[in-house]
Parts: C-alpha cells; structure tokens; sequence
DNA sequence: TCTAATATATTAGTATGTTAGACTATTAGT
DNA sequence: ACTAATAGTCTAACATACTAATATATTAGA
C-alpha cells in the first residue's frame, strides 16, 4: 500500500522556518515579516501565515497583532519547564525502557554515539544534535512512545536552542558523548539508579552553562519577566526597531 | 493598567469547538464541515480553518485534505501515551509539591474536592471534570510549572473523552472523589510512597473502565489501522526495526 | 523647542474568490 | 451485465482583497 503522502505549501514552510529558528540561522528576536517571507518563498500570505500559527504554539516565534512578528527570544523559565517535561519523560521511560531493551536497541544507540563522536570533531553542532536527539528517540521508540518524543521534540525549542549556543563552550560535545557512554552502559546493566543519576549531573551541567550562555549572548534572552505573550491573542509592549 | 485583551474570532471558535468536543456534545467520527461551520458561526471560513488547524495538532480533530474534516476518533493508543505523559509529570510534580506545598494550597484541593462532590450529586459530569482538572492543576500551580499542566491538557483530549464516558459508568464518580481524599491526606504527611501508588491504582481502573467503554460505544473508537491524517505536527526520522 | 493633533504606513485578522485533489454517479463500450 | 472512462460535486489548500488596530511621521500651535 503505497501511501502518497501531500505535503503542503503550509507545511514544508513550517518545516524551513523551524529548521532555521532552531539551528539560529535566525536569531532569536528576528524580525519575521510575514509579507517579505511570501515574496521570498514564492507563496501567498495563507499558507506562511499558517506556519507562523504553528510555530506560535511552538513558543519558537512571537505574534503581536498589527505590530508583528519575531523569532521569540530564549525564555529561562521556559526552559526550566521543558526541562521539567524532559526529565519527567524520560525517566519514566527509563524505568520501561530497561525491560524491553534489546540487542539492536543498543546497537542502534551505539551508533548514535559514534555519529556524535564523528560531528564533533568537524564541528558540526546541528547535526551532533540531532545525532543526540537519536539517541535518545530510540528509548522511546522502543517502549512504543514516539509520539512522547514527538512532544519532547514540539516543546522543546527553547532548551534544543541554549543547548545549541552551549555547544561553542570548550569540551562540551566530549563530555556529552562520554555522559552517552556511561548512560549506554548503565542502560545495558539495568542500573536504574546510576541512569536517574547521569541525567541529574547532565542537568545540572546545563544550568552552568546556561548563566555562561546569558552573559555571553544577553540580546537572545528574555531578561524580565514581562507579560507573556499568549498564542494567539497578545497584549505585549514590544516596538521593533 | 487595564490590560485591553483582544480576543480574536478565531480563539473563540478555537474554544467553542474544543468545548464542543471534550463535552462529547460533538461525537467521536462526526463530520465537520468547515463552510457549514462558518455559516453557523456568523463568520467567514479564515477563523473557522484556523480553529480547525489548532484543534488538529491537539489531536482533536482529523483533517484529510480535499475530503473533509471530522472530530476525532477516541484512538486508544493515544490515550495510553497521554496517560503515560500525564502519569510521569504528576509523578515529578508531587516530589517537587511536598516540599513547597502550603496550607493554602490543601484548602484550595479541599475546595476542589468538595465542589466535586457537589457536582456528583447533580451528575454534571462535565463540571465534575473541570473540578477535578482544578485539583491537580493545584499542583502544577505551587511548583510553578502552570505549562507543563497546560501541556497536560492540551495533549489529552483522548483520555479526557474516555474519562467523561466512565462516569456513567456507577460508582466511578464516588471512587475518584474517595481517592482524592486519600491523596490530599498523602500530601499532607508527604508520604510520596503512598501518593505514587494511589495515582497507580486510579490508572489501572482506568484499564478496566477503558474496556467497558470501547464494548459499549464501539462507534466512537478507532479500531483499525487505516488512512492517517495528515498531522500538523514535526515528524522525526528514525524508521522502526 | 516642545507638545498635541492628525495623516500615513504597516500589520495581522478576517472575508471571499480560485484551484486542485478525491470521491460519486453516470454513461459508453464491450 | 460488467467494466472503464468521464462529468459533476464535494472538499481543503491557496490566493487575493479588505478592515481595523497600531506605530510612526508630519504638521500646527504655543
């Protein structure tokens, strides 16, 4: 049964636009017009207008009615919750994961690993990311939970882009794949505890980086708490300049 | 500061037709027809598509393109993953909860509970949901992660439906409120033991109401694989073995 | 120079027209 | 009667037009 799968103008922009917010090709508190976009992209406003929606209730972009519409900026306490999500996530998953984990899952987190280790030593931060992401979908994968991962995935745009910046910090990307090393190896023994452990250090780890990454790139974060924008009905001061 | 809210046509369809649905006053396999709807709504199809698109990626909602849209089937499948996602962030949460909780806090859960135990009495199922969302979204509320409940909620349009069915079944209603007493009390005394295996026991009840229901409405199941919809939601790319 | 009123430009939200895919009913050919 | 082609009728996706809200530039008045 040969599904054909339409994909729309509506979705492929979602997909381009994601893409480049989340690799930082578009820097957070761009400026997105949605007219320039549709002459750029060669379509209507509908279909860009849609995009933007999704990526609204993504939290990867800002709409502010009859003003206009930016990259959103990082938001800490956003990241705190999607790490929250994560962590929740995947040590339940965990706890599943270790009883019907099989050779070829293994196999296919080693080779995770090695794909990492290999963007690493070109630099390659995008792709070592999504390599890590691999790793990780496949413990969800295994216990029948994709969709969780997609979840993980959809919410995370805020913690996947810190990350990214904390990746030009010095032996960051080793230290990473050594953490998937031990993780691997404690998933292999049914260590439970050693795995909850690994993730916590992994953490704490990343809320270090995360001041260092404040200071470093104050333009990209949300600095006061100010009003939130809401998906889709905003009441915000916000002047593009 | 009066903060001017504008609310959108679109939101408020967003929310009438989401209503409609969780409410089951929209039948699991109805059809929606989006120019009937805007005609029924007094508006033009723009907002009428844009709610259909949000309440899609709320899973809520099928869209096949170029053939028409209809409210969900109540896939049993995602039920589960909504309760494994629900299951593992209230898990986390009440670790975090009993070390912040205060007095206000278990009064306002009281109240929830005693306001559902006024709507059992009445069977408004409906309103006994909302109060029930209310007791747990007390939780989310003390720890500061008041998203990751929007979250909840937002993913969990199949186990809400499926809930609201078991009400009639008899009993179901005095049970819920019976456990939330035993779980207030948990809390209370932070006895995290007991509350991770009262959450455990209202689930796997849910197993057995969920069967009772797919043999009484079988209509309102997705019983077999067939066309997927097309999901405005980021696909990944690792393939199963 | 400064402030206030007003015109102008720009924006997202909404309305409406058009296109193309998917199904159904009908008809033509055997 | 049965199949294959086709016309007609649905649909959502996409394009375009319009409206109302907001920011900015300009002008008038002191």
């Amino acid at each position: 049964m040969a599904q054909i799968v339409r994909v729309t103008a509506s979705e492929e922009i979602y997909q381009t636009l994601r893409d480049e917010i989340l690799s930082l090709r578009f820097k957070p508190g761009e400026e997105l017009n949605l007219q320039q976009l549709s002459v750029q992209l060669q379509v209507s406003r509908s279909p860009v207008r849609d995009a933007l929606m999704r990526l609204s209730s993504d939290n990867l972009v800002d709409i502010f009615p009859q003003k206009g519409t930016r990259v959103s900026l990082i938001n800490l306490k956003q990241v705190e919750e999607e790490r929250f999500l994560r962590k929740s996530l995947e040590d339940h998953a965990v706890k599943n994961f270790i009883y019907v984990a099989r050779d070829d899952h293994f196999k296919a987190m080693e080779a995770a690993i090695e794909e990492q280790a290999a963007y690493a030593i070109g630099d390659d931060f995008i792709k070592f990311l999504e390599a890590d992401n691999t790793f990780h979908a496949i413990i969800f994968q295994a216990i029948g939970m994709q969709r969780i991962w997609n979840i993980i995935l959809a919410q995370g745009g805020n913690h996947h882009r810190i990350r990214l910046l904390s990746f030009y910090q010095k032996n960051v990307l080793a230290d990473i794949i050594e953490q998937h090393r031990l993780m691997l190896n404690a998933l292999k023994h049914k260590q439970l505890d050693a795995i909850l452990n690994l993730e916590d250090k992994h953490l704490s780890k990343l809320l270090q980086e995360t001041e260092l990454m404040v200071g470093r790139y104050p333009e990209y974060f949300k600095q006061e708490r100010t009003y939130a924008p809401l998906q889709f009905q905003h009441q915000q001061a916000w002047r593009p300049s």
